[in-house]
DNA sequence: AGCACGCCGACT
DNA sequence: GTCGGCGTGCTC
C-alpha cells in the first residue's frame, strides 16, 4: 500500500516530524502532496488534521501503518515552493511543521470540524458513574451534543474511549461533519434556456411587461448575473423563479470574489522622477534584469519620493509578466496609499490587511493564487501571498517592528522576503529613512547595494529642530508635562491659526526611573541597558542579566529627591492641554480614540480638515499621512522611548523622532519641531534633531560591536513559562546548565555566554510566570542543532512538567 | 500537550 | 473486589 508523510496539527514541537500514513486504496487518486487531510492520531486515535508533504507510492517497510481517513482537499493549497518556505521557518523558528504551514494559509481556508453524538436510547440497566454522568447530558430535549460540549461539562473525566463504549452499547451515535470556515461565495447567472423567439412566446402568455423584457434582455444568447437582470429589469425575483420552473430561463452559478472591484478607478498617471529617484531605479532595475535573487536598501530621507521608485519598480514586474509583494506596516496603509497602487495598476492589486473580513481575506487569496492579482499591498502576513512568478518584494518602512511576528511562529517578515527572493529568483527592496541597524550593517559589509535619495521632494525643506531641556523645570514651579518653550510656541501657533502634532510615545509596561534634576538614568553595569523599576522591590533591574540596584529615593548623582517614574497618558495632558490653552481644539488620537473600525481615519480626516488645532497622539500619528498646515511638532518625552528596555530603544527612537520631524511642514512652509528631554546632550538626540543618520549608525553599529549585539551578533530567547514561580526557575537553571555543558563537550566549537534566568519584563501572565534565558550567539546550524536539541529533550524531561518553553530570535523586548 | 494505561490506596 | 487517583510513556 502507498505511503505518505504527513505533518499533523496535534503534534507539539517535541514530537513533531512526518509521520507516516497508508493510503486506502479508494484515496490514493486523491491524496496529493499540499492536501490536507484527516488522519487518526495517538492512543486513542482521535482525528486530526495534518498536510501531506511527501508521497512514497512503492510499497513502505513492513510495519503497521494507521490509515489516512479523509482527504479533505480537491487540489493542493500549498505548492512545493511554499512548503520548502514552511520547513525553513520551521527550522529558523523551531516551531512545527504544521505551525509553519498554516502561517500562509488564510484563515478562512481551515476547517471547522463539528463532531457531535446523538442519543439513540437512554440505557436500561444502571451505568458505571462517569458513563452515567455523561449520559445525564442527553435528553428527549437536548439529544445532540458537541464533543467538545461534552468534555466541558464532565470536567474532562470524559474519555475517547468512553464515548466508543457508549456508541457501541447502542445508546449513542457518532456523527462528523467538517467543513470549511469560509465557504465559495457564488452567484447565480441566468440565460435563455430555449431560442429567444419561443422564449418571447411563453413570456408573453404572462401577460407582464417584465418577463418580455427579462427575455429581450437575454436574446443575444448572453448570460447574466440575477442581480443585475433584477436591476435592469426590476422583475421580482420570484418572477424569475417562475421563468425558470417554465423552462424559459437556465441558470446556472458562477464563484465570485468579495475583493473590491479596482478596474473602473481612474488612471493616475506616472510622475516624472528626479535625477536622484531615476538612479535608484535605474539601479534596481538592473537588479530585476539580472535574473537573480538580490536585494537593495533604499535609503531616502522622509518625503523623497521612495513611492514613486516602488511604483515605477512594480510597473517593470509587471511588464516582465511576473508579481510583486508590497508590505507596508499595518499604520502605512492609508487609503491615500493604496490609492496611489491602485490606480497605477487597477484590478491587478489586491490588498491585504487587518480589517479584511475571512471571506475576503480568503477571496484575496484565491485572487492572487489564480494569477488575477499581480500586485499584493499588505501588512506582515502578505509576505506568504500566493503569487504567481514573484518578481519583487518591497519592504516600506522596513526597520519597523510591526514587521516581526508577536505571536509563534515569531516570524520576521523581512527574513521570509529575504528566503522567498532566494527561491523565487526574485529582488527585495528594503525602504527606509531610517534604515534598521540590521539592513544598514548589511549593505556596508557589502552584501547588497545601497541606493540614497537625499533630496526632499520638490525640495522641501526639513524642520527647524529645537531640543528643549525641562530638567529643573518642575522645581521652578512648571509642573505640566507640556514644558515652557513647547507652550509658548504651541500659543505661537494657535494665534498664527497653524495646526500642531503633539507625540507622546507611551510603549509596553517598561518603567523607567531617573532623576528629574540632572537626567541620570540608572544602567547596567554589563549589559548597556536601562535598568527598569520594580515598585514592590524598590529596586532597578536589568531584563538582560538580572542585576539589580537599590533605589533609595535620592538621585546618586546629584542627591536630588524629584525622580520620575510615570510616563503620562494621552488623557492627562489633553486635560493639560484645556487648561493651559483654553481655545486649542485639541483631537486626541490613542488606543481609547481609534478602537472602533474607521475610527483613526475620521480622526485623521477631521485634523486635515483643519477642525483641530492640535493633534494628540501616540506612535500613530508619528506615520501616515501628510498635513499641510501643520508646522509644530513636539515631542513630548523622548526619554520613555530612549531608555526602553532594550537594546533597539535607540534606533527605535532616533526613527520615530525622525519619522515625527519629518511631519512638519512638508510642503515648502518652515516646520518646527520641539524635543523635550531631560539629556539635552544625548547623543542620539542630537543626531535625530540634524536628521544625521550615518552619525548615529556610526555610534549604534560601535556599541553593538562592543556588547556583540546584532546585528553582530544573533541573539535568542528562550522562554520558560509555568504556573509555579520556582519550578520555572529551576527549570531554566537546569536548562541553562545543560545548555553550558554541551557547549563544553558535543558542541565545544560552538561556545557562548548564556544569561539569565531573568524575568520578562511582565513576570506574570495570565497566571503563568515568565522568565528567560539569552543567547548571543551566530544563527547557523550547528545553533540550530543544539538548540533544537535542549527544546526536545527540555519537554520530554518529566522535571519540567508544567512548563512550557519557547524560543524567539532577536526579540523586539525582553 | 493530551490521552490512555497501569499501579496503588480507599471504599462497597 | 472495584473505582478513581495520579504517575509515566507514547504519539506513524
Amino acid at each position: 500500500m502507498p505511503v505518505c508523510g504527513v505533518a499533523v496539527s496535534a503534534a507539539t514541537y517535541a514530537i513533531d516530524k512526518l509521520y507516516d500514513y497508508s493510503i486506502p486504496e479508494p484515496l490514493i487518486p486523491a491524496v496529493k502532496v499540499g492536501c490536507r487531510v484527516l488522519v487518526p492520531f495517538g492512543r486513542g486515535n482521535k482525528k486530526v488534521e495534518g498536510m501531506v508533504l511527501v508521497l512514497r507510492p512503492e510499497a513502505y517497510s513492513a510495519q503497521r501503518l494507521k490509515p489516512v481517513t479523509e482527504v479533505l482537499d480537491e487540489e493542493p493549497v500549498l505548492d512545493a515552493t511554499q512548503i520548502k518556505l514552511g520547513i525553513w521557518l520551521r527550522e529558523h523558528l523551531y516551531c512545527t511543521f504544521f505551525d509553519c504551514l498554516r502561517l500562509m494559509l488564510p484563515s478562512g481556508l481551515w476547517f471547522q470540524r463539528k463532531e457531535t453524538y446523538t442519543l439513540v436510547q437512554q440505557p436500561i440497566l444502571s451505568l458505571s458513574q462517569p458513563l452515567q454522568e455523561i449520559m445525564d447530558l442527553f435528553s428527549e430535549d437536548v439529544p445532540e451534543r458537541t464533543v467538545e460540549e461534552i468534555r466541558r461539562f464532565t470536567n474532562g473525566r470524559c474519555t475517547g474511549v468512553m464515548l466508543s463504549q457508549l456508541e457501541a452499547e447502542g445508546y449513542l451515535v457518532y456523527h462528523s461533519n467538517i467543513k470549511q470556515k469560509t465557504l465559495d461565495k457564488t452567484e447565480r447567472i441566468l440565460s435563455l434556456a430555449i431560442d429567444p423567439a419561443e422564449a418571447m412566446q411563453k413570456a408573453s402568455r404572462a401577460r407582464t411587461p417584465a418577463q418580455m423584457d427579462v427575455v429581450s434582455l437575454l436574446s443575444d444568447g448572453c448570460s447574466m448575473s440575477q442581480k443585475e437582470v433584477l436591476y435592469m429589469t426590476g422583475i421580482s425575483e420570484s418572477a424569475l423563479r417562475g421563468m425558470v420552473r417554465k423552462g424559459i430561463l437556465e441558470q446556472s452559478s458562477i464563484e465570485t470574489l468579495r475583493v473590491p472591484d479596482y478596474s473602473m478607478i481612474e488612471q493616475i498617471p506616472a510622475p516624472v522622477l528626479s535625477n536622484e529617484q531615476e538612479q535608484a531605479y535605474q539601479g534596481i532595475r538592473q537588479l530585476l534584469d539580472s535574473g537573480k535573487p538580490e536585494a537593495a536598501l533604499l535609503f531616502g530621507v522622509t518625503g523623497s519620493g521612495k513611492t514613486q521608485i516602488y511604483l515605477k519598480l512594480i510597473d517593470n514586474v509587471l511588464s516582465q509578466g511576473r508579481s510583486a509583494i508590497m508590505l507596508v506596516p499595518e499604520i502605512g496603509l492609508t487609503p491615500q496609499f493604496i490609492r496611489l497602487f491602485v490606480g497605477r495598476f487597477g484590478d491587478t492589486v489586491s490588498v491585504l490587511h487587518s480589517a479584511l473580513s475571512a471571506g475576503e481575506r480568503y477571496d484575496s487569496w484565491k485572487k492572487i493564487r489564480s494569477g488575477r492579482a499581480r500586485v499584493v499591498i499588505g501588512t506582515r502576513s502578505a509576505v506568504f501571498a500566493p503569487v504567481r512568478d514573484l518578481g519583487l518584494i518591497v519592504l516600506d518602512e522596513e526597520q519597523d517592528s510591526a514587521y516581526k511576528s508577536e505571536q509563534s511562529p515569531r516570524y520576521h517578515a523581512r527574513d521570509v522576503a529575504k528566503r522567498r527572493v532566494q527561491q523565487e529568483n526574485a529582488v527585495l527592496v528594503l525602504g527606509s529613512a531610517t534604515p534598521s541597524i540590521e539592513s544598514y550593517y548589511g549593505a556596508q559589509q557589502g552584501r547588497y547595494p545601497m541606493f540614497t535619495l537625499r533630496e526632499r521632494y520638490q525640495g522641501a525643506a526639513l524642520p527647524q529642530v529645537t531640543i528643549a531641556d525641562i530638567r529643573g523645570e518642575s522645581r521652578a514651579g512648571w509642573t505640566y508635562t507640556i514644558g515652557q518653550t513647547l507652550y509658548e510656541a504651541l500659543q505661537e501657533n494657535l494665534e498664527r491659526g497653524e495646526q500642531s502634532i503633539l507625540f507622546l510615545n507611551r510603549r509596553g509596561n517598561s518603567r523607567v526611573i531617573g532623576c528629574s534634576m540632572c537626567g541620570w538614568v540608572p544602567e547596567c553595569p554589563s549589559c548597556s541597558t536601562t535598568l527598569t523599576y520594580h515598585s514592590v522591590s524598590g529596586r532597578a533591574m536589568c531584563h538582560f542579566c538580572g542585576a539589580s540596584i537599590e533605589i533609595s529615593g535620592l538621585c546618586p548623582v546629584c542627591y536630588s529627591p524629584h525622580l520620575f517614574t510615570e510616563c503620562p497618558g494621552t488623557q492627562k495632558v489633553e486635560e493639560e492641554l484645556h487648561a493651559i490653552l483654553p481655545k486649542a481644539r485639541v483631537l486626541r488620537m490613542d488606543a481609547d480614540t481609534t478602537s472602533k473600525k474607521g475610527s483613526h481615519h475620521h480622526l485623521l480626516e477631521i485634523f486635515a480638515k483643519g477642525r483641530a488645532d492640535i493633534l494628540l497622539g501616540t506612535q500613530m500619528v508619528a506615520k501616515g499621512l501628510d498635513f499641510d498646515h501643520v508646522t509644530l511638532v513636539g515631542v513630548l518625552d523622548a526619554d520613555q522611548s530612549l531608555f526602553a528596555q532594550d537594546y533597539r530603544a535607540k534606533e527605535r527612537t532616533f526613527s520615530l523622532i525622525t519619522q515625527v520631524v519629518g511631519r512638519a511642514g512638508r510642503r515648502g512652509k518652515q516646520g518646527r519641531a520641539i524635543i523635550q528631554t531631560y539629556n539635552p546632550d544625548h547623543p542620539v538626540l542630537l543626531c535625530a534633531a540634524r536628521q544625521d543618520y550615518e552619525q548615529f549608525y556610526a555610534d549604534e553599529i560601535e556599541s553593538r560591536q562592543a556588547l556583540l549585539m546584532p546585528p553582530v551578533e544573533q541573539m535568542l530567547m528562550l522562554t520558560g513559562t509555568g504556573e509555579n514561580e520556582s519550578d520555572v526557575l529551576a527549570a531554566l537553571l537546569r536548562l541553562k546548565q545543560r545548555i553550558l555543558s554541551l557547549m563544553e563537550g558535543q558542541f565545544s566549537d560552538f561556545h557562548y555566554p548564556v544569561l539569565g534566568p531573568s524575568p520578562a519584563s511582565v513576570v506574570r501572565v495570565m497566571g503563568r510566570y515568565r522568565y528567560h534565558l539569552i543567547l548571543r550567539c551566530p544563527d547557523n546550524k550547528r545553533r540550530r542543532q543544539l538548540i533544537s536539541g535542549v527544546l526536545i529533550e527540555f519537554s520530554k524531561d518529566n522535571k519540567n512538567r508544567g512548563v512550557s518553553l519557547f524560543a524567539d530570535l532577536n526579540p523586539d523586548t525582553l
